[in-house]
RNA sequence: GCCGAUGUAGCUCAGGGGUAGAGCAACGGUUUCGUAAACCGUAGGUCUCGGGUUCAAUUCCCGACAUCGGCUCCA
């Protein structure tokens, strides 16, 4: 344990200290430190409100201004069960009971307060010198959804008050940068109770979804050698049951009857690819086969799991699926690694790769194929030059995978690019090709998203960029902003000339003076303000006010368009 | 699904057992203005929905739905 966590963990004892000195009925769990702090679970009937968190401040103040040292004391397993029965802490004699004879126990105390911990704590309370609670939750005892609800209390603890005030610092940053937040104030996407799970893409919002379709589509059918399919959203049963999710995912399907029919809305595009390679005859020449789609899935996510656009029912991914020969895996993966890291560097991101691998408890096939197949995912990511860890046993059963995860501004992680080798579905839906010997030979099939889903990455875009998308994303590139009403025919003509370059310009025509109409462009974050007064009209020329506040020379309105049109072009095709 | 919180005008929020209030936005008018908020006026609400208690409920109680913070789940 470091030297933070340790300060972390005996802020959580001196947490359990305060609440069991207003409510000495509760029954003490665990507190461990966690990466943004700590967290105490208690058993309790009072439900604990925000009003308390202030309480229990107060009286951790006290605890840590009386300086209590921190004291170990071992003893035996029965001691401390007996010690805990008299205490009646049931849960610290269940945790006792499940310790291995003959392994140290220890019990850990400052002041009065007593808690059976591993260790790893500070000297004196009084080392706690800057400590916040932050919020109350439910868990479940041991994390399991079959125990009693516990009530948890989280909160944080740093060294110093000027790194407790940055981190709380970074937090309201994030609340102003959530997606859910500027998706409204942007007027980018919306939800309604009758399709609780399921956006609603508003006109701006439209934009960014069509764009980065658009740029993945060019980016995969010109020139990653990908074909696009649409295959049915409704498949009957017996596909369900071919795949293996009506045994493993039915509950978390929607469910369609028709006749007498059981029809199930799909939940990946998976399937459906390979029916579409089962349609016909394969030659080993053909492959690799890249089937690419982007429609709409539904999985029928439980309730309480739902969360703005990162969390729904209804989403799409740039998904693909690749039929391949064993021996095209490293050639195939190397080349969907490149394209990722390509993509990723377009969006300014900072990302790192994760290989998972075999879990020997959960998995099929031959573990031969399996080390092949892992060395030569790994040899890509070398191939590749990219940074990556190795995450044993966090394979899906079905195959290796590498993962693309994404570490905002704020330091959270995102998970989002992902490449799964499948051994299990080539057999299940026995596809095959033909080989050079004229035999059929079972192919190898590649999952693979590189944002992942549209709803999910639009989201980390939002956050990323503060909601000022760069121009070529931007859903109103360019706002004409008069001075007052006598330059209204030359903003149209501005607006008209703007659209035909293939810009997305809007105009402000409103009676408002022209500081209001910047401040509003500025608000809405578009990326640029195209001003006309008398001198432009006088000139035919605009004067350009960009979104960071500067101004640039007035410019010709001939040359306006082809100007605004090149920023403007898309990664992909750089002017 | 589970624990807790929240739901008041288009938005952000205040209020509170005697049928509601601000700012912004909208609308009308005045103003025609040079790079982050001109001025005056008007209109706007079944206080999420359904029950209950009460002479009276938007307010208290119960339930539903949604959202938020977590937990579980994410083959």
């Amino acid at each position: 344990m470091n030297e933070l966590d340790k300060l972390r963990h005996s802020c959580a004892h001196v947490l359990a200290d305060a609440v069991k000195r207003i409510w000495p009925e509760a029954k003490l769990t665990i507190g461990p430190p966690i990466e943004t702090g700590f967290y105490y679970d208690f058993d309790v009937d009072h439900a604990f409100s925000d009003e308390d968190l202030g309480k229990l401040e107060s009286l951790m103040a006290d605890i840590v201004k009386a300086n209590h040292p921190f004291l170990a004391r071992q003893i035996t397993r029965q001691e401390a069960i007996d010690f805990f029965k008299t205490r009646n802490e049931p849960y610290k004699i269940e945790l006792a009971e499940g310790i291995p004879e003959g392994e140290p126990i220890s019990l850990h105390s400052h002041g009065e307060f007593v808690d059976l911990c591993r260790g790893g704590h500070c000297q004196n309370t009084g080392d706690i010198k800057a400590f916040k609670l932050l919020s109350v939750a439910g868990a479940y005892w041991r994390g399991d959804a079959r125990n009693k609800m516990l009530q948890r209390i989280y909160g944080t603890a740093f060294f110093s008050k000027a790194d407790l005030d940055d981190f709380l610092k970074k937090r309201a940053e994030a609340e102003k940068r959530d997606h859910r937040k500027l998706g409204k104030e942007l007027g980018l996407i919306a939800f309604h109770p009758w399709a609780p799970g399921a956006a609603f893409w508003l006109p701006r919002g439209a934009v960014l979804y069509q764009t980065l379709s658009d740029f993945m589509r060019r980016l995969l059918l010109d020139e990653g050698g990908y074909v696009e399919v649409r295959a049915p959203l409704i498949f009957n049963q017996k596909l369900w049951e071919t795949s293996g999710h009506w045994q493993h995912y039915a509950k978390d399907m929607f469910h369609v009857a028709s006749e007498d029919d059981n029809f199930g809305l799909k939940p990946m595009n998976c399937p459906g690819h390979y029916l579409i390679f089962q349609m016909d005859l394969h030659s080993y020449r053909d492959l690799p086969l890249r089937l690419h789609e982007q429609s709409p899935l539904h999985r029928n996510e439980v309730s309480g799991a739902l969360s703005g656009l990162t969390r729904v029912r209804q989403f799409s991914q740039d998904d693909a699926h690749i039929f391949l020969r064993p021996d095209q895996i490293q050639q195939e993966i190397s080349e969907l690694l490149a394209l990722v890291a390509r993509v990723y560097k377009m969006f300014d991101l900072n990302y790192s790769f994760q290989l998972s691998t075999r879990n020997p408890e959960k998995f099929i096939g031959e573990i031969a194929a399996w080390t092949e197949a892992e060395a030569a995912l790994e040899s890509a990511l070398k191939a590749n030059q990219l940074e990556y860890t190795v995450v044993p046993n966090e394979a899906a059963f079905y195959g290796p995978k590498i993962d693309l995860q994404v570490t905002d501004a704020l330091d959270r992680k995102w998970q989002c690019a992902t490449i799964q080798l499948d051994y299990n579905a080539p057999e299940r839906f026995d596809l095959s090709y033909i080989g050079e010997d004229s035999k059929r030979h079972r192919p190898v099939v590649v999952h693979r998203a590189i944002f992942g889903s549209f709803e999910r990455f639009i989201a980390l875009l939002i956050e990323h960029y503060a909601g000022a998308f760069p121009l070529w994303l931007a859903p109103v590139q360019a706002r004409v902003v008069v001075v007052s009403e006598k330059q209204e025919t030359f903003a149209r003509q501005v607006a008209t000339d703007l659209k035909k370059h293939g810009l997305r310009v809007d105009l402000d025509l409103s009676n408002d003076k022209l500081g209001a109409k910047i401040r509003r462009a500025q608000l809405e974050k578009i990326p640029h303000m195209l001003v006309l007064g008398d001198k432009e009209v006088e000139s035919r020329t605009v004067s350009v006010r960009t979104r960071d506040g500067k101004q640039r020379p007035p410019i010709a309105l001939a040359e306006l368009g082809a100007a605004l049109a090149s920023e403007a072009a898309s990664p992909l095709h750089p002017h």
